[in-house]
DNA sequence: TCATTAACACGGG
DNA sequence: CCCGTGTTAATGA
């Protein structure tokens, strides 16, 4: 699990990481932030894939976008510098291990190192496009569009062409209703892009163009 | 036109 | 049997 934040950071911080950061495990569903709570901390995934979703005014739910190993959400960071409530959910996908460093922290280590203050620059720039991607997508693409990107990061994610989920599951996190779901995967299947199941679908070769 | 909602039958686990 | 799936009809944006 060190290892990997060796390849990432000089020993120092890496030290000052292993002491000051708490790290963390969650289970698969565990919820890891939720709406309306305070962030005081800035996680890193060092294992596993959180979802993080956001709410509309009427409360339904929408898949954001996915954080994987390695990657952080420097969104966190502005959310605890401004004392802000959370706007969005985070849940683990998978099991997650994780290392959270506080707010207080943060702000050292952008003077003190220079490795950290570039890592949350990236982690900036690679988040905000991520949200940009999620946006146009929701904003431009018809729901096929949209349907074919989950199913290919979801692919990404799990690394397995079979996506284990129900209509129903997709349906919400693209929020939308089951029986478009299903008629966009029939046609999907007609095809040949891929295969149905019961809670499983088979992604074929050819799907992302 | 296309999504949503409700309703129903089918069938696999 | 229960639940996921496939489909349709009515309604709405």
């Amino acid at each position: 699990m060190l290892s990997k934040l060796n390849q990432l950071f000089e020993p120092a911080l890496v030290n000052e990481l292993n002491t000051l950061g708490s790290f963390k495990n969650y289970k698969e569903g565990e919820v890891i932030m939720d709406y309306g709570k305070f962030m005081n901390a800035m996680p890193i995934i060092l294992s596993g894939n959180v979802r993080v979703m956001t709410q509309d005014e009427d409360g339904k739910e929408i898949l954001l976008y996915y954080l994987s190993s390695n990657e952080s959400c420097a969104m966190a960071y502005t959310c605890c510098m401004d004392a802000k409530q959370s706007e969005v959910k985070a849940v683990a996908e998978d099991e997650v291990n994780l290392v959270a460093i506080p707010q207080k922290i943060m702000d050292e280590w952008l003077c003190k190192y220079t490795t950290w203050r570039s890592y949350i620059m990236h982690s900036f720039t690679t988040r905000f496009n991520e949200l940009l991607n999620s946006f146009e997508s929701i904003a431009f693409k018809n729901l096929d569009d949209r349907l074919i990107k989950y199913l290919v990061d979801k692919q990404k994610i799990s690394g397995s062409a079979v996506i284990k989920a129900s209509h129903q599951q997709i349906a919400d996190d693209l929020a939308t209703s089951r029986v478009v779901i299903s008629r966009l995967l029939k046609h999907l299947e007609n095809e040949n892009k891929l295969i149905l199941y019961r809670n499983e679908i088979k992604l074929l070769k050819g799907i992302q163009t």
